[in-house]
DNA sequence: AATAGAGTTTAGACGAGTTCTATGTTAGAC
DNA sequence: GTCTAACATAGAACTCGTCTAAACTCTATT
């Protein structure tokens, strides 16, 4: 378990220190969960963050990774990757941007966000609305399975 | 219950026909439902069509209207109006558009689409992607409760 | 290093939202 | 009117998330 470090410079000890720069204490659960988002960099439920650990040897509680997710959430170090229904996924936070959604695997894409923030839409916004925050989710088929389901558009099968 | 018609052109006898032009049957449940949806032009969980309806008369088991609405909205009479976490909401299909969600009151409002499920940001998509359907929430506070808390723009209270 | 105590974690119960299953009912074609 | 696939139903079951009270542990202090 720390005889191969995984090659990025989010090294326990440095999140350690993130954590407790924060004013929380660094705690084992919140340690692991903050080390299984900012690995994978992806976008995990809290019941997924819960079999992964197990896997990996800290059975947590489901209270344990709900109470992790909401502390870890309030204080930045984590974000929530609205993805749509379902369970909610969370994310190691890092620069604000947009998910794409397939519709067939149901994977979560990153897609960067040019003017965090303030979309283009924004002056269609009716007046007397105050936006604080702007959401897009795109939805459609990720490459592989555009390819497996003969929908792309280069395939053009029938 | 059919002595006044509400003022608008969805009859129930156009309703009915949409209904079976998608390849369903025109049940009660089905009929009722989609009725609440084009009437009210809200957005509406499964629990709140449930009590609606039975206030109306016309009880359904929850089984009955998540399956409606699944159907409903599989042909594409209605979509869900996709608000974040929380129960799904549904709505009459009509003009594409996005939504506003106060953060305060949790109430939706519709906020046009000037290019429907092509927004500008769409030229920052990774290649490979096939994108189908753009959704945005906006979040923020609706005009009342901007007002009520004091943090309007034109308050300025402190 | 030992201590104290506030901050955390835990198990289990709970509740809302949604789906599943097996059975009864009905719309629509003939 | 009859028939049958399509649909509706009740109730159980499941998933996601929260709550509570008790046990535990990190951190500052000694």
């Amino acid at each position: 378990m720390d005889a191969q470090i995984p090659s990025q410079i989010l090294t326990e000890r440095s999140l350690r220190s993130s954590i407790q720069e924060s004013g929380l204490r660094a705690t084992r659960p919140r340690l692991e969960i903050l080390k299984l988002l900012a690995d994978r960099r992806g976008h995990l439920s809290a019941e997924q963050l819960r079999i992964l650990l197990a896997k990996e040897g800290v059975p947590l509680s489901r209270a344990s990774i709900y109470n992790v997710l909401r502390d870890l959430a309030q204080v930045g170090l984590i974000g929530p990757a609205s993805a749509g229904p379902g369970p909610a996924l969370y994310e190691y936070a890092g620069t604000p941007h947009h998910h794409f959604v397939c519709v067939h695997c149901g994977s979560v894409i990153d897609v960067p966000c040019r003017q965090p923030g303030r979309p283009c839409t924004l002056d269609e916004i009716p007046p007397g609305l105050q936006v604080t925050e702007t959401q897009i989710i795109f939805r459609g088929l990720c490459a592989g399975c555009a390819e497996d389901s003969g929908l792309g558009p280069e395939v053009g099968a029938s």
